[in-house]
DNA sequence: CTTCAACTGTGATCTATGTCACATAATTGC
DNA sequence: GCAATTATGTGACATAGATCACAGTTGAAG
């Protein structure tokens, strides 16, 4: 399956749009290919666009001042990515998103997709389905931190993206559930 | 301010309205009163409805198997509160919503905002921009729990929403940062 | 005004997890 | 194919925070 129909299935899951309307929603993405390890957005850059992941798996991260990592997401095919703190509000880039693996993904700057949602009531309306979807997902995320322990959380994380077990390295695992890269180690090695 | 004005003000920070199309806006709201310690959603109702927030304090939370509480989300005026999940999936509540204080909302139910966003563009663009704002609220939220300790992030509370101090009773800021009761009154006695 | 419930403080433990240190294994680049 | 990273396992110890127990304090309702 090519970028265009991967993102027309996506899209037409929640949203209908004629052929034209989604040719000229289409033509507004960039593809572009990275490689593992490379960089999308770095902390302090302008942040113009967001990412639509055709293929690979991307993470975004915050280090902080103890050069920590921790690991707000990680990005599977048909997930977006993006800082999108600094994406709306023009401000730099606090998060980084780099590829865990080789990636293709599909690039859409904010300009090209405020003017898409104003143009076509239709996309408005699948942008804010799929904020809403994400803002849940952070809702659920929160409360598992809060009420889980770390076995809970991991085990929650392998059932739901069991590719994950085998693309991402256990420390950044452990950085996204938000423990050191030894406790869960010793999770399954008592 | 009346309910229309301050619901006005919020909405024109973001949208414009015509006048015509506001009242028409408005019409679909029912304004509604709560007692302090009053349930407004329950864990198991089916859930219909938002929240918009004129006067008093709401909380948003979760209780876990052993009966601990978390919450998720202080709501104070101009602010949103519902099961999310709940509402956009038409499932159970797994969220309770009740009141802090006396409280004074405007509900909107589902079905009423998905006509308004279908029947007024720029409802739609006001919606996706609102979820946009929590999307955010809610990686800033789980960004700080993972990165900061507890005294921080109870100061950075503090410091934004100063108005919290003197509301809400502090084994209830406990259950917001996540911690137990004794920890955080610990933090100011040692 | 008084009575009961909700809230807050504080000591004595216990436990999960962090940190540091080092060893070994697996990948990657050349 | 070998060297150099990068990833993983594991012991010893430190520590933040949980839990339990109880006392004091405040606040709301009759």
């Amino acid at each position: 399956m090519n970028a265009e129909e991967i993102l027309k299935l996506h899209v037409s899951k929640t949203t209908t749009l004629s052929d034209e309307q989604y040719g000229y929603f289409f033509s507004h993405f960039k593809q572009l290919s990275f490689k593992k390890g490379q960089a999308i957005i770095s902390e302090g850059d302008k942040v113009e666009h967001e990412y639509f992941v055709l293929d690979g798996c991307l993470k975004s991260f915050y280090i902080n001042d103890e050069v920590k990592m921790f690991i707000l997401q990680f990005a599977m095919p048909t997930w977006w990515a993006s800082d999108y703190n600094a994406l709306y509000n023009g401000t730099r880039a606090t998060i980084n998103v780099d590829c865990i693996t080789n990636a293709e993904v599909l690039s859409l700057s904010n300009s090209a997709r405020e003017k898409l949602c104003k143009e076509i009531h239709e996309v408005e309306y699948f942008f804010r389905w799929r904020t809403n979807k994400g803002y849940a997902a952070a809702q659920k995320k929160i409360l598992s931190s809060m009420n889980k322990d770390t076995r809970h959380r991991y085990e929650e994380l392998m059932e739901q993206y069991p590719e994950l077990y085998n693309i991402v390295p256990k420390h950044l695992i452990a950085a996204y559930l938000g423990v050191s890269r030894e406790t869960l180690s010793r999770l399954y090695h008592p």
